[in-house]
DNA sequence: CTATCTATTGACAAAATACAGATAGAGGGC
DNA sequence: GCCCTCTATCTGTATTTTGTCAATAGATAG
């Protein structure tokens, strides 16, 4: 899901410059299994964000192998995943709410 | 989002037969806006857990104003609230290492 | 020379969301 | 009666977002 996505990405690229492709494995870092993920979202997403004005590319020539489009945080990147972590917490209170009153519900004792 | 929005609805028909209407006050209950929300939404995730088999329906004509149609939760619908609950705990897994790590940014201390 | 790993991109179908109404009963105010 | 508001549900359609699948291409190991 690009709402947690696009923040986890934006976190990696704040603590370091990177790829799309080994993005992908940094996300694991953050919880998601990539082993099911298609990787076209997140280089879309990369693409879609740097439209956006929140990250940077440029062409990594000197590496082996085919060439790498590095991606680099910019200052906006930072403000707004700033703004996305806000809401975020938001969701989180919001599943939180959730767990809370399933446990609490009347029939759901028996089956415990 | 329908990620966290049917699971809520799921919810409070787990706590009690309900129609749209009612269902979007009690949503607020749960932390969403929905003085910002398109009511259409609610109402087609409705039909479609129906379809799924998840909950069903029937008119209530003894109230008065227009007539409700009224939901109650089934079987099906309450295993799948688990499930769902249980993906959504990963999410917050999730957006929990992004708060963390965002906080532990090297450059962030000097903004604080 | 072919299979595998690295690395990115494009095209199209499918699903979700936003937006903008249509319909309709009940009640209050004038 | 007429208008307005609140309750209540539903439909259509445009737009955006996702999912899926495949194409391309350099490097390396066998």
């Amino acid at each position: 899901m690009r709402l947690v996505l696009r923040p986890a990405l934006l976190l990696l690229l704040a603590e370091g410059d990177s790829h799309g492709y080994e993005l992908m494995d940094q996300l694991e870092t953050i919880g998601f299994e990539t082993e099911y993920m298609d990787s076209s979202i997140l280089y879309r997403d990369l693409r879609d964000m740097e439209e956006m004005g929140l990250i940077q590319s440029s062409w990594d020539d000197d590496s082996k192998g085919p060439k790498r489009r590095v991606y680099q945080i910019k200052e906006e990147g930072l403000s707004r995943l700033r703004g996305w972590l806000e809401s975020l917490s938001q969701v989180q209170n919001q599943i939180e709410i959730l767990q809370n009153r399933y446990q609490n519900l009347p029939k759901h004792e028996e089956e415990k």
